[in-house]
DNA sequence: GATCGCTGGATTGTTGAACAATCCAGCGGA
DNA sequence: TCCGCTGGATTGTTCAACAATCCAGCGATC
């Protein structure tokens, strides 16, 4: 995640041959990191649960000394938290932090669809919209749930901004963390299942102000829920 | 700076007594950290220098493993680029991320001051633009350059987002490593001093519009000139 | 003369063990 | 009930070793 975008601020196919063709054979570290990230997201592991390193470094199979790098790259993502001299906790949401994650989201997300972008990560974006129907249709909540993602992600895309990127995908991630599959219920995705159609739609008829305006109106109302959910 | 804010986010006074008053001592790996960030916001090492983990455990009376840490801590920040089995060098912008990091500054800082901010933090970047009226007036050059800085991060610091100012921080870091001082010469300087001026008399007077297109005009303005500057 | 393959040295990646520092829970005494 | 102590557990840090990888240099070959 983390690592796969780094490249992704080159303009596409701008100077092809000059690519950084690294074949990146993941460090161990980097594997561990990877795990945690995937049972992060998957609930498995539950916010406010303590990490042992003794424990995960033998249930890996892998050093103390490696665990500790993979924790300190997921604490730098505010996946974990370190309390000095008592161990490292998955990351808890406060209900300071809803409000402090959207604020992110607003700032990025609307900033980057205003300034619209590229027909192909314009095409990027419809593709997410297709991809939720297509879920939908086949009420699979699990690839709605993704396709959203995929949208988001998609109009921070239309930036070009590599860095843009890696702050959506880490803000996305903790929101995975905490907001997991089951408080998010079909409810919900009704709702914007069409609104991202709409915001499309504008986008791709260059009502850039109003593809914002709309787009702001939902990341507000998203906020308003969540906050209504969880902690006041 | 990473960890100096982690706070921030709470509603200032809010619930006072409940605060986190842990007498952080910073870690080992921590300090070596700062004591890189220091040496990188200071110059003494140059962008695409070469960090060898012996060396600086050495220089530092450290062990590896810590330098490690450190290294990972730096590598997230992307201050420090790691090339696998071949090493930390120190990172470098090319003419690509000098628009990136401009994405990110545009995003993030025309966002926070177009959504205002309570009077305290409104206070603040008078206060920077002040402090950079002194130290024009006391020929500090060093002082203009943070008092820019500090205008900048009070800016994003409208928007009460412990996320928003841990990214700006790190944006800011990353400019500083590469447009060290020896490129800030005072010539630009005279430029903004009356700007942020401005600035900051519009978000005072509540007129946040405008505010944010002056805003906006200036990043712009700026991302032309690093670009004229560096390579094109 | 250029390319290929090898080899040795240097650096990073990872491990395992050890010890110090710190925290926590529980216990006993005032 | 509160205080202080103590033992056990976990983290922080160091050290030493080895494997994996890379790089520069050097011949050998065509």
């Amino acid at each position: 995640m983390a690592s796969a975008d780094q490249e992704s601020s080159e303009p596409a196919g701008f100077d092809g041959a000059r690519a950084r063709m690294r074949l990146r054979v993941p460090s161990v570290a980097e594997r561990v990191a990877e795990e945690l990230r995937y049972q992060l997201a998957e609930g498995f592991l539950v916010p406010g649960a303590k990490l042992t390193e003794a424990t995960i470094a033998e249930d890996l199979g892998v050093s103390r000394n490696t665990v500790r790098e993979a924790f300190a790259e997921l604490a730098g993502e505010r996946l974990l938290i370190r309390q000095p001299n008592r161990g490292v906790y998955v990351a808890t949401l406060e209900a300071g932090d809803i409000h402090d994650v959207y604020t992110v989201r607003r700032a990025i997300e609307v900033s980057s669809i205003r300034a619209g972008g590229s027909p192909e990560r314009i095409a990027a974006v419809r593709a997410a919209v297709e991809e939720g129907k297509r879920a939908a249709a086949a009420n699979d909540n699990e690839g709605l749930g993704s396709a959203n993602q995929h949208f988001h992600g998609a109009i921070v895309a239309l930036a070009e901004s590599g860095r843009l990127d890696t702050i959506m995908a880490q803000v996305l991630a903790e929101m995975r963390l905490y907001f997991h599959k089951a408080t998010m219920n079909a409810h919900f995705y009704s709702d914007w299942l069409t609104e991202n159609e709409q915001i499309c739609s504008a986008l791709e008829a260059g009502e850039l102000e109003r593809a914002g305006d709309l787009l702001l109106a939902y990341l507000n109302r998203s906020e308003q829920q969540q906050t209504a959910i969880h902690g006041a």
